[in-house]
DNA sequence: ACTAAATTCATTGTATACAGATTGTATAAT
DNA sequence: ATTATACAATCTGTATACAATGAATTTAGT
């Protein structure tokens, strides 16, 4: 049972997921059908339907008579992005308070201990996978299908914005991003919506901040003296 | 070129879709691989990648060893409706007055032509499309691909829903909605997002007031001088 | 030498056949 | 009569073979 069939095939397409998230594969980059279909073990007709599920996740772009695309980032993206999560992310997370099981609480803090855990270790890759599961629980919690498109095609892309700005270290705020997601566990499970939403505000400015200071560093006259760096960016 | 293969997919998936806005199949119906293949002259192949493609954009449900299904619609999601489109409309509208073409902005006086046509004919479905279009495009304009996927599930339901209450004839409130696609239209070509932003609350008022009133009719007692029905629904 | 057309090659799209899984039914045992 | 088990039928999932499309290269013409 553990090597059947279908379980190659969703074996298959989380590795791909992965791969994406992590930047293993690029955006942009083409996928050969019969190259990924020979790696898995699984013949193309397959590969083909996961890639079309994977399409309608946002992870990759179909186009006609042309191979798969891992779906593209610009800087056209960064800035939807931008105007995107912090809309969302609050409703998702005022939301998750509202509705989260006892079950789903439990998993979310299992999920937090992975977190710490892989901020220890250093890995990037684990460091962002980590906080992007943390969130795509949230995203569970919330439970309005409307809403988990947009949601998880945001987390998508903060997780591999993330394996850029994670490579430059910076501890201090890593740490804070943990405690706001025991923070937002509090809150969660004392059922308290306000404080959720706040949490998610501040957890967007912090992680905001940090893409916004790798996009566009402080420049050096700023940092002589002006204590109000600007987060604007484009 | 015109009966070519590519072509007979892509008329496949719109046939599909349409089906489904229409409730020509309804929510939570089995899609049953032969008999469609056989319809429409493809073989499975493309027909299950067509399949996962809508499942991508939320027009039918996978489940694994079984059948596709049309996508449900509970009171659950209903809730969840009533909930998120407020928000995401909003945001959508705000937008498309931010970025539109010129170009979009006749595709979108297009489509309210199309629509007044179809007030006028009276054919249910007819309305919900051509309504269910011209929304459509306002998602084009907006161009945020992060809010995109979760607008599109929302007016997949929309449109459904309103099969459902246009049954119910009330030609005064879709002449007024009619009336506020045009100021749409103007704030949008005036590249106003503000007013946009009111005119997208005013129209989402108006909607949810009439499918809370098909859900939850005005109760006798409130009839007779009691001039605030309850809008609130679950 | 350069452009244009034709041909070849690589890759995607589709059809068909087969394997695997699930559901319903029939039969047997208690 | 009821439940359990085995069998059969139906449907989903996968593999392979073939068709069609697009890109690259070669060849012919100017």
């Amino acid at each position: 049972m553990a090597n059947t069939a279908a379980s190659r095939k969703t074996v298959m397409s989380d590795r791909l997921r992965t791969r994406i998230l992590t930047q293993a594969l690029r955006p942009g980059e083409d996928l050969d059908e019969a190259r990924l279909s020979e790696e898995f073990g699984l013949s193309r007709t397959p590969l083909r339907e996961a890639l079309r599920e994977l399409a309608g996740e946002g992870y990759v772009e179909l186009q006609r008579n042309r191979s798969a695309r891992v779906s593209e980032m610009s800087h056209t993206t960064l800035r939807d992005f931008f105007h995107a999560a912090p809309m969302i992310y609050g409703a998702i997370l005022r939301l998750a308070a509202t509705h989260a099981s006892n079950e789903q609480i439990d998993t979310l803090k299992a999920a937090q201990e992975v977190f710490r855990a892989a901020l220890k270790t250093g890995d990037v890759a684990g460091k962002a996978l980590a906080n992007n599961h943390f969130h795509a629980i949230t995203g569970d919690m919330a439970g309005n299908i409307y809403l988990r498109p947009s949601f998880n095609r945001l987390l998508i892309d903060h997780a591999r914005i993330s394996m850029t700005f994670y490579e430059v270290d910076a501890s201090d705020e890593t740490a804070r991003a943990a405690e706001q997601h025991d923070a937002m566990i509090a809150a969660i499970e004392a059922r308290d919506a306000n404080a959720a939403g706040q949490l998610a505000d501040a957890h967007w400015a912090l992680s905001s901040h940090r893409i916004a200071q790798f996009v566009m560093p402080t420049p050096l006259s700023d940092r002589l003296g002006d204590s109000a760096p600007s987060v604007r960016i484009l």
